[in-house]
Formats: structure tokens, C-alpha cells, sequence
DNA sequence: GTATAAAATTGGCTCGGCCAATGGGCCGGG
DNA sequence: CCCGGCCCATTGGCCGAGCCAATTTTATAC
């Protein structure tokens, strides 16, 4: 068995270097130097193990290690494929952080204070188009229920906030804000099942989220700052006026 | 061993429930019931393979699982301990995102610049006397080092962002930006070895950090976010100095 | 050409087993 | 009483062969 030492790019692990971790390794510099562009198959694992010298349980857990990673991703009967969903990982990974309590509501609120509203500048400078449309129909829904509930639906909310960040064509906004914004909406969904406030702010904030639209729709990275800082004030006055429902804080 | 117990029903699999997900979600579960609290061993992969009826490798993979989430850790000849580092797979699944080009240099400034502020800010709330201790410490190591080579030595550098994380007490924050951190410490110290720049620069960055130093340990918010945004302009301005390759700059 | 059936390929999981690392218990010497 | 060394049961890492079901490919009939 070669255990000839490659040069990696992250690696932290200053775990224990099991075989399938290696073998990980090489795979992924595989991917890289032969520049497998995400759709392309790599070879079967009986291949592999053969290739690596090592049983096909170990090649097997390898490529589970990439799969969670992101980078590959296992269909039964068919093989393993490349697939960068590093970002999604990214997002699942803060997901998980966040509702198995290791972060409190005010620690959320905080992040997002800071940078919803560069999100939303940042939107209104890049949004494309399909951006734009997307933005435009979530909206509408966002009306549209709101009329009917008299309340915003926490999933609609999300979406759009994720559909912002993506506006922003910063992946790595993107990537982190889509975690954030899942958790959000796990929360906000579960208090909204349980209680429905009387919200004199409904209107306030509807009317918020259409003004970010239209600032973002126009391209006004200033107008779409000012709105989004609105819209956070009044999240931050709301959260206040519910106190803690969610007792997630330590 | 019959795989007939469990029927799934037809709901369209977006990611294939396999055995080792399945139990994994069970362990998980079960860690949370019993409040296992970090430190605690779970049981053998022997037994677990009994109470569940599959194979240890099964068993072995849905523990690897929860390993990768960072719920447990496996040690070799001994168990598999509960150990809950959430933080650090945040961390190191934005890392990863990063250096493997998921996000350019422009996308992390983006992101810094109006973040670190923010954090000078709550760390100068909220650090502890540890906390100032570790950035003092830090700060004479980082003045120290440039008396000899002149420059910013990255690694401190990016120590002392990450301390001022941790020293926010807002472990989102703290996980995501340590994760950027380590990030910059590669791309830096790659361009560090290459290129020695003459920073007339340095003599101001030094005084920056000590100024944010400064303003924390007296628990200034306002004086902090002012250095730290003085800092960001200039690492802002040295990032467009040096144009594309790896261009940022402490 | 197209639909259908058979064969080959592939990952999911099992079974039983060997190895090395670990940790607890036993024993002898201080 | 404590300490150090030794032994051995336990535990995870990995193996090898093998069965199954999902999938793909190939061959076949229409």
C-alpha cells in the first residue's frame, strides 16, 4: 500500500489519518487535477479499490467522506458523480449548528442586522433579470397571503430573503445566508403555528418587503439599504415584544 | 438479517434514506433524549449492530456520519464519544467551500467589510478578561514579529481576527468567521511567501490592531467598530494595489 | 425505429474474521 | 499505599467474499 504524501489544500485533520480519509484525499485531487467538471462519473468502486489496493468498504466510505462533503454525490446502481454542492453544505452545516442549540435567537438577529441590509445593496447592484423575476412572483405571493392571513408566512419570508442572497451573486453571502434563512424559517414556523399575532406591523412589513423589491428592481443600492434597515428594525422590535417562545439560548 | 421491518413509504427520495442516515438520525435522536452530554461514551458498534439488527459496518458508518457532523468523535480501540464541535464543521465546511473556488477574494472582503466592525463592536461588549488576555498576547506577538520582517505575519494576523471572534460570545459569529479566517491564512501566507511588499503599509496596519486592541480591553463599541472599519479601508486599498492574483492584504 | 426483455454493472448492506489500539485489572516491587 | 509493568478482553479499522436491488446496457422481437 502506498501512502505516497500529497500536498493537500485544506485538511485540519490533525485527526487520526484513517484509509478511507486518504483515499479521500487522493480522490479529490483526483477530481481536481483531471478537472472533472460536476456531472462526471467517477470510476466503480471495485475499480477504485482495485486501483488503491484497499477493499471496497474502504473505497466505499472514501467517497461517502466526499459525498458530505459536497463534492460527489452516490447513486444506487448507477456510480458516483461529481456534484459541488459545497454550498449547500456550507448552509446545512450552520443549520445544524444553529437549531441543535448552539445559537440563541439573539445571536441570528445580530448576524442578520449587520448584513441583510449589504444584501440587499448588493442585490440591487447585481440582480439579474431571472433574479429579479423571482424576487417579483415571491412578492406577489407575499401579498397574496398576507391578505388572507393577515400575517406573513414564514416560508414565503424565507425564500425571499434566501432569493436575495442569491441576487447578491456573492456565493459565499449566498451560501451562508440560505443556512441562516432555514433555520429562520424552522423557527418562525413554529411559532407562527402556535400563535398568531396581532400584527398591526403585518402591513408595515409587507409594505417593507416590497419597497426592498423595487429598490432592488431599480438597481438603488442606497434605497435598498434604507429599506432593509427598516424592515430589520421592526424584526428587532417584534422579537423583542414576543420574548423568548423558543428557549434555545444555552 | 431481513431488510423487510421498515417500509418507507412512497414519498419521492430526495436522498434515499439508506440504513446508515436512518440510524444515525436515531443515535442523534437518542444523544438528545438521554442528554448525553459531551464526553460520554456511546454504546460499543457491536452492541448497537444488536439493538438495531444491522451489521456493525452499518452501525460503523451511521456513527462515521455523526462524526462528520461533528456530534461525536471516534477513538480507535476505545468508543465513540459524544463531542459536540458544530462550530468547527461550520468552519471548516466554509473553508472548503473557499479554497476549493467556490468564492473569490472579492466575495470574503465583501462579506469582512461589514462584519468585522460589527464584531470589534460585541467584542468590546462583551469579552471576558480571558479573552483580553489572549489579544494582548496576540498583539505583542503580532508588533513583535513585524520589528523583524517588516510586514503582518498572516498567522498571527488571523489569529487575532479569530480571537475577536470567539471574544464576541456569539458563536455564530465565532464559527463563521473562523472559518473565513483560516481561509485568509492560507490565501495570505501563500502570497506572503511569494512577495515580500513594502508596506509602507505595515507601520499603520500595527497601529490599527493595537487600536482595536485598545478600544475592546476598555470596552469602547464605538472606538472599536471605528478602527476596525479604519483596518478594513486598508485592507481594502492594499487588496487593490496588488491586483488579481491573490490580492488581499492585512 | 421502437418497445421489450435479458444480461451486465453498480452501490447498499451482510457475514465472519483478523488486526492494532485502548483501557481495566492483576501482580510484584517500592 | 502507590506505582510501574504485564496481560487480556474490548473496541474500532479494515478485509474478503457474497447477495440484493437499482440502474444501465445490450440484445431481441415487433
Amino acid at each position: 500500500m502506498k501512502t505516497s504524501s500529497q500536498v493537500k489544500l485544506p485538511s485540519i485533520d490533525l485527526d487520526h489519518q484513517t484509509f478511507p480519509r486518504r483515499i479521500a484525499d487522493r480522490l479529490e485531487q483526483m477530481i481536481i487535477e483531471q478537472d472533472l467538471q460536476p456531472g462526471s462519473r467517477l470510476p466503480s468502486e471495485r475499480d477504485l479499490a482495485q486501483r488503491f489496493e484497499v477493499n471496497r468498504a474502504t473505497v466505499s466510505d472514501a467517497i461517502n467522506l466526499l459525498a458530505q462533503r459536497g463534492l460527489v454525490r452516490k447513486k444506487l446502481g448507477s456510480g458516483a458523480y461529481v456534484d459541488k454542492r459545497q454550498g449547500a453544505v456550507v448552509a446545512e452545516s450552520i443549520e445544524r449548528f444553529c437549531v441543535s442549540g448552539n445559537c440563541s435567537h439573539e445571536d441570528l438577529l445580530a448576524l442578520r442586522e449587520v448584513n441583510e441590509p449589504e444584501i440587499a445593496a448588493l442585490a440591487a447592484r447585481h440582480a439579474t433579470r431571472d433574479d429579479l423575476k423571482r424576487l417579483a412572483g415571491l412578492i406577489e405571493q407575499i401579498e397574496k397571503a398576507a391578505e388572507d392571513a393577515n400575517d406573513v408566512d414564514p416560508e414565503l419570508d424565507a425564500k425571499f430573503h434566501e432569493a436575495l442572497g442569491v441576487a447578491t451573486h456573492n456565493d459565499l453571502f449566498a451560501a451562508i445566508f440560505t443556512g441562516l434563512h432555514k433555520v429562520l424559517r424552522v423557527w418562525l414556523t413554529r411559532q407562527y403555528e402556535t400563535r398568531r399575532p396581532a400584527s398591526g406591523r403585518t402591513s408595515e412589513s409587507i409594505r417593507l418587503h416590497r419597497a426592498i423589491y423595487e429598490a432592488v428592481a431599480v438597481g438603488d443600492a442606497a434605497d435598498a439599504r434604507r429599506a432593509m434597515d427598516g424592515h430589520m428594525t421592526l424584526v428587532r422590535e417584534t422579537s423583542h415584544l414576543e420574548k423568548e417562545p423558543t428557549g434555545v439560548d444555552e
